[in-house]
DNA sequence: TATCCTTGTCAGGGAACGTTACAAGGTTCC
DNA sequence: GGAACCTTGTAACGTTCCCTGACAAGGATA
């Protein structure tokens, strides 16, 4: 099991990686997941708020974000709510990848769905979903159960 | 999915880690799962082999040997058969560590199903199985097909 | 206003891979 | 029985992706 979760999972990222690549997104990343994952496309996220969803350290989204933010897809602009916290949002082109990143996803789903069947791939949607939803909604909500350390 | 799978993929391995540091075996770390997971507990392997088996490179597969012999866990002795080659295998310290890790991984997917269902965790490894067949049988027979690039 | 918490950043480090280059032992083929 | 070639493993080094510690500056609170 514990095999089959990590060569299935990585697998999904290499063959999203190279549909990415293939569109001229190929230097978006893996990593950069935790941010274009988690951020609002719309009104823009913090800091916090990403790496809290993203069960990561506000450094190591940070350095996320800067990378991203060099290569022309977030910015950083200051909030006029709190002196202390930015706004990470997403450019134009931030935003065009975001929507091309979501549809290469679903197509994967798809193509997934296609080759190894529709209710398999349905089956193991709704097996993931039950298996983390007790970790997602305790990163969403704030919530600090037992095992899991959130970090800082 | 894709963050389904990274998600559940991490919770097992954080929840194996746990179970292995409270039994003592604390200096297994997950990247030594290429060599656990793949070695031949009865004659040793080889690390080409093992490197075919994890989709590794042999440096990193030869780097985590090389952690496992100092922890004591894997030796390597001279292939009779074959001057170049050694034959990776575990002392009597490796056997031990395998054996727990093994009952440990059981103990966690029967855990699993008694949180999550039991059908549904059957239905989660068949789908895990089926999606991850093609890679896992090419990688095991040495047949390279399109996508899969095998290092070096 | 003094204290304390939160937000983000800088600096540094480690785990888990990969790439390049190479020595030494097999294999093959004239 | 060499010469050319393919394996096997290793050494050195780089990258990606994350973490910990320390801290300045702005907000909340008493």
């Amino acid at each position: 099991m514990i095999r089959l979760l990590k060569v299935a999972s990585d697998l999904f990222v290499e063959e999203l990686a190279q549909k990415l690549a293939t569109v001229g997104l190929g230097d978006i990343r893996p990593g950069h997941g935790c941010v274009f994952g988690n951020i609002d496309p719309e009104n823009g996220s913090r800091l916090t708020e990403l790496a809290e969803l993203a069960n990561m350290t506000k450094q190591s989204v940070g350095e996320v974000t800067s990378d991203l933010e060099r290569l022309g897809y977030l910015e950083r602009v200051a909030d006029p709510d709190d002196g202390r916290a930015k706004i990470i949002r997403l450019t134009a082109q931030g935003h065009h990848a975001y929507r091309i990143g979501r549809q290469l996803i679903d197509e994967l789903e798809r193509e997934w769905g296609e080759q190894f069947g529709e209710e398999r791939i349905v089956a193991l949607r709704d097996a993931l979903e039950v298996v983390t939803a007790q970790r997602l909604r305790s990163s969403a909500v704030g919530v600090d159960i037992g095992g899991g350390h959130l970090p800082n």
